[in-house]
DNA sequence: AAAAAATAATTACATTTGTAATCAAATATA
DNA sequence: TATATTTGATTACAAATGTAATTATTTTTT
């Protein structure tokens, strides 16, 4: 089977990579941004679970070997690939432009997005030339 | 809970929609876009939910009552909304602005989806003037 | 009319996901 | 030292999902 990160894990994924070093799961729980109001032991089994599928490793602390210091193991920069990537396939069969179109097409941007938006577009032709 | 399309209903649906009328279940079965070699079973049983989750419609045939004739209730547009919203909003804290960014700057482009691009981002900055 | 074929409905079943409680072990506190 | 507390591990459980087989019913074919 194809081993993934669910949207409740991936929140908790989230909270790790924000954070500059390991996080127990006590900073973890008080971290998380927990719209959804999961429990704190909802909040550890998803971190349980991330372990188990190796997207999460841990640390035991020196003092209190209850005490684990956890750390993501994949970076943020591939795993957000591998859902782009996912979802232009399903939704857009592939198709990245008429995916940007859409959404450009769709939501209000500010003067300051467009120009950035029109900044990269403008590096992008430069570099197909 | 909150009744959603799954990823494999995903692509009935997308049969049901590039079609311009209704569909019998052997048509769907036909034309279903099946990479994963689905068995036909499988892909009617997806038809099935989707019917009981309220995402499609049918109506019996006039001459064989065991033939049944299947659309789309939702439109492809609402559905696609949702789950770009549903997107951005996980992946990228509901903010497009830097989703776009992302996906521009990590993919190639052809010169003339560049052009169309840079010319939709044109329009919306006429339109915020 | 009986048999064969097709089709929707029902049932099946393992895996994943969301959500959480209980258990066991280690540490802090009384 | 006995007790309370904390924390990871284990277990629980319903709903959703992916995948498919079985059943029942209706036509068609022989």
């Amino acid at each position: 089977m194809h081993i993934n990160i669910s949207d409740s894990e991936w929140c908790v994924m989230q909270t790790l990579w924000e954070s500059t070093g390991p996080l127990t799961s006590a900073e973890i729980v008080a971290r998380v941004k927990n719209e959804k109001n999961r429990s704190p032991r909802t909040i550890k089994t998803l971190l349980q679970r991330l372990v188990v599928k190796g997207f999460v490793n841990y640390k035991v602390d020196e003092h209190d070997s209850r005490i684990y210091h956890y750390s993501p193991k994949v970076s943020e920069n591939e795993c957000i690939d591998k859902e782009n990537r996912d979802f232009v396939s399903l939704y857009y069969k592939g198709d990245i432009s008429e995916m940007l179109a859409r959404f450009i097409g769709d939501n209000d941007l500010t003067g300051e997005q467009i120009e950035e938006l029109t900044a990269l577009l403008n590096a992008k032709r430069e570099e197909a030339l």
